[in-house]
DNA sequence: ATCTAATTTTAGCTTCGTCTAAACAATTTA
DNA sequence: TAAATTGTTTAGACGAAGCTAAAATTAGAT
């Protein structure tokens, strides 16, 4: 059995490997968890011990097949609470990143399995993530591409966001944007690669590099 | 904020002073929880520092106001996480226990009262206990009480039972009985205070006073 | 009323997860 | 290449929550 300390530190570890393909270091994973370098030695200790993490000191931590599969278990858990947060108690988008933190740590397959079923088995969350089925697998989209990818004049909708964080999701409640929404680019500004993009509602919205990146969208 | 292991504490607490009227003992505690005398000592300690128990030593535990409402509010937790589960997914009334002492730790006051909403307010939970409002009042049964008190010919139904572990309950499966179930009190044997009793769908049914202690019922 | 038995508390130790401060290693920079 | 900076680990400590063994207190039996 797994504390939530050790999920929590499975999740970073496998969030941070999977975005640089490398091993995790012990700086990133501290600075994900707001935790200092010296703790993170020490849990990546006890995570090495118990088979989960392999440690290279100086060079990075990565995951094992084991721990691969606690991290992946752990991010089904947090998207399907997610997902039941929104569609059944009616919170919005960016109020239940916390709450699913607690939630995920809750220790039982079943009751997982049977909030999935009662949901219909949904394969995205409300942030457009892929949940992964019981098996572990993740069906990613196809033709999915960050926003700052995408040439002037294309039509698009998004279909994810990187950044889940509450900001992040305010900033493009303001902007009308959700999940969904139809995008035009229609200036790519070469200065700083801010975009000039429009939807059904609103034209002339000028978006940075920075919120570029964090919304994933899909050719129409 | 009070940690899972306090809020354990106190619902046993508030539950054997429930009980008994009195305050409640180390051993009490201790047994309650499967856990050492000298940890409840321990413990108690911290909560009368917190201002959530008031502890005469050698006397006796017993809640503050502060200690009662955190109780009461887990007790809430508790029971509307058991009805979510039974209700909307299925599980059975002996499976939800374990699951729900996890739940009822989840910090937001919000997602409860929202499950609440969703659940559309119900006033008893799976094992017939009544579920505390968001203000705290518990509303009892009247007229409510035990299998044993009740004489011989008596008609009742099932409103309650008093333990909810997964044996005794699959006992009542095994008998056919559960809420709502009605009952007929055919004779009493002074020999060891059990009964004789029939529902519609199965009679000579012989309950030694354990069970019967355990039920509590309504005359119809 | 005293002595024994049961209960309760204290003292000291353990594990988990964290911290700070200091030492050690690696990478930049001059 | 040497010095400075950055990143990592070690050492030692702490709080939470538990344990065992021993001491202290109360209650029950004689």
């Amino acid at each position: 059995m797994h504390s939530s300390a050790e999920e929590n530190y499975i999740k970073a570890i496998f969030s941070i490997s999977s975005r640089t393909g490398k091993g995790a270091s012990t700086t990133a994973i501290a600075q994900r968890l707001e935790t200092k370098a010296s703790s993170v030695t020490d849990m990546v200790k006890r995570l090495n011990e118990k088979g989960l993490a392999d440690h290279r000191p100086y060079y990075g931590v990565s995951l094992t097949e084991e721990g691969r599969r606690v991290a992946i278990d752990t991010i089904r858990k947090h998207r399907l609470w997610e997902t039941f947060l929104v569609s059944h108690l009616n919170y919005r988008w960016d109020e239940v990143h916390e709450l699913a933190e607690q939630l995920e740590h809750i220790r039982s397959e079943d009751l997982i399995d049977r909030l999935d079923r009662y949901m219909g088995f949904p394969k995205f969350d409300p942030h457009g993530d892929p949940i992964p089925d019981r098996e572990g697998n993740i069906t990613d989209v196809a033709g999915a591409l960050p926003l700052t990818e995408v040439p002037k004049g294309t039509l698009v909708h998004i279909v994810g966001v990187k950044d889940s964080s509450p900001e992040f999701l305010k900033l493009l409640d303001g902007l009308g944007l959700k999940l969904g929404s139809q995008l035009t680019v229609d200036r790519r500004f070469d200065y700083d690669n801010s975009l000039e993009v429009s939807s059904r509602f609103r034209t002339g919205m000028l978006l940075n590099e920075k919120v570029c990146g964090n919304l994933t969208v899909k050719a129409l």
